[in-house]
DNA sequence: AACGTTCTCGTAAACGTTTACAGCCACTCA
DNA sequence: TGAGTGGCTGTAAACGTTTACGAGAACGTT
């Protein structure tokens, strides 16, 4: 396996004193004579020769190329998402490209416009907003979009989202059943998607569960990280005196229970607290946080094979897929056994 | 701007009624009459078109691609540097395409050289084992690269690493400063590079202050996760009492604060705790971990700097840089004013 | 007015594949 | 033995760009 110039079809061909039909045969597998195929066997072997992705993309009009867009790299549950979609687009033969754009809604036209350079043969994507700019743009785009969050109606995609709402009533109903009755709120922004739905969430099961709803119990984070958090927990405890938080975000409800901690408030004897998405890091607060799976990896491992499957279908009929949420039980709401 | 079907030069050419080549110079920028470039312009926007990627790569010979292949995506380090990666390497005009390769090193050598179907212009890499099979196809590899990490001798390749052994004696140094004289430490696998490095640090750093080192203070937590960190911290503290422990990495900084709390053991008064790499993970802890900064984000930074200087100029001598740590302290090793 | 420059533009040849098509050969079967 | 069949193989065209080259056109110089 001499590694010394980039070698080509042509090149094999001569060596192996066939034509380059008959190599490109062999390389693909499809049917070739016994001799022809020892014969550029060997030669492709001893040249090292790997065929050219970007040749063979032009010819084939494929790159077998996922682009992946995601709103922030910073977010463990985006982190998550990504590692699960590398797995399984990476097993289905593909590549996968970062594109990372911001929340800037222009970025991710942007995005949608380069695509067409046709550098990838597919999206997968997680808008934290979508305005109507990119909802237009992204119903006339012309190639394999799965979108993974809600869509605006109207907009006929794949897409997979997530039951905020459902997951909001596990963790209220799971706090009320532990007898707690004012049940705070920290969320994230309001504008966006992951925001508005959970806030809808909250109301809808206080309601349901015949609880009132106090506007001082509830705070929204400039954004969904950990220092956003430590204002909006600050702002909450400042204002009104729950007995329990449920956070928009694992980081969010991290950042709570920190601030709590500091207060001199004990978790969960004084205030339970219960975080969202069961990262990793709501195992490694202390205590550990009862978080609401939201499916992140089930989320993206559906995705992936949603995208996988219209590229090999190309006008099969649009899914929507929900994940159910799941509640995992941890210390910041019951106390663990000794 | 008709979003019609996927318009190529011929078409645009054809409604500029211009030649082929006259759209290619326009769109490229090459010198061209007013007249030209007008039509030019209209027709292109009229169109929709945007060159095709394919197309460019295999004419041009370079694809705007780099590859970047990190061990682990769900250690916060890697995300930040990985994050920092995508800046810098998207503000020049590059998509990153990720690949994920596990630690295995037969994964990392099918990259290498699947990497020469020409995908990647270049490859940012940064392995937690360097075997020699990996160090020999590494040494061969025809194309760009630049190696996070310390490299075995013998292989020129541009590198840049972080200063383990100054980070530990920092460290180190912060804990004896404060009067600690029993320090642990809680180590990653001592086979891989990180993992060697730090415990050579280690015992340098003891030495230098004349301490003396106990083989119960020392563990090796199997991997360097939280979960494996968990395990290592209670074994060390069943063996040994240490009033300060350094830890690898901040995950196993996180594991043994949690379980020295557990065990009743107040942080810092009884057991100062430091971790490494001052992720943010380390600020989310309670109370905040003091950690050595061993500048991922400027590793990353000078790394993707390094690779496009490199495709820049193919034969520039190779670099070694350096990263200087540096210590952020916190609540875990100082009671903060109140 | 003839000539040399400079500038612009079109023609055509690449880049390295895949693949339709046709040719060839060795068969089989009558 | 001749035509028909089927399997391999080579020739060549395409995929959508970039770019060397040469032909004119426009201009200035003598």
């Amino acid at each position: 396996m001499a590694e010394a110039k980039k070698s080509t079809l042509a090149l094999v061909a001569e060596r192996a004193g066939v034509s380059i039909a008959s190599v490109s045969r062999v390389m693909n597998g499809l049917p070739a004579s016994q001799r022809v195929t020892d014969q550029v066997r060997a030669a492709a072997e001893e040249l090292g020769y790997v065929p050219d992705a970007s040749a063979r993309s032009l010819k084939i009009g494929k790159t077998e190329q996922i682009a992946l867009a995601v709103a922030d790299v910073g977010n463990p549950v985006y982190v998550a998402m990504m590692r699960e979609i590398s797995r399984v687009v990476t097993k289905a033969g593909y590549r996968l490209v970062l594109s990372s754009t911001g929340s800037d809604p222009a970025d991710q036209i942007d995005l949608l416009v380069s695509l067409n350079k046709g550098y990838a043969d597919g999206l997968i994507m997680s808008p934290l907003r979508v305005p109507a700019e990119l909802g237009a743009q992204l119903r006339s785009s012309r190639f394999p979009i799965v979108i993974i969050g809600s869509l605006p109606p109207g907009v006929e995609l794949d897409n997979v989202r997530a039951d905020s709402v459902t997951g909001m009533a596990l963790a209220v109903n799971h706090l009320a059943e532990l007898g707690r009755e004012r049940i705070a709120f920290v969320n994230g922004p309001v504008d966006t998607v992951p925001g508005s739905a959970r806030l809808g969430g909250y109301l809808k099961a206080l309601a349901a569960l015949g609880l009132h709803h106090n506007a001082d119990a509830q705070v929204s984070a400039k954004d969904f990280t950990y220092k956003a958090g430590l204002r909006a927990a600050a702002t909450l405890l400042e204002q009104s005196t729950p007995d329990a938080i449920v956070c928009a975000n694992d980081l969010l409800a991290v950042a709570a229970l920190n601030v709590a901690t500091r207060r001199g408030l004990r978790i969960p004897a004084d205030v339970a607290i219960v975080g969202m998405d069961d990262t990793d890091i709501a195992d490694l607060a202390n205590p550990a946080i009862t978080s609401v799976d939201l499916g992140a990896t089930k989320r993206a491992k559906a995705a992936a094979k949603l995208l996988l499957r219209r590229l090999a279908k190309p006008d099969a009929p649009v899914r929507k897929i929900v994940i159910e949420p799941t509640l995992t039980v941890r210390g910041s709401t019951v106390e663990p056994d000794r």
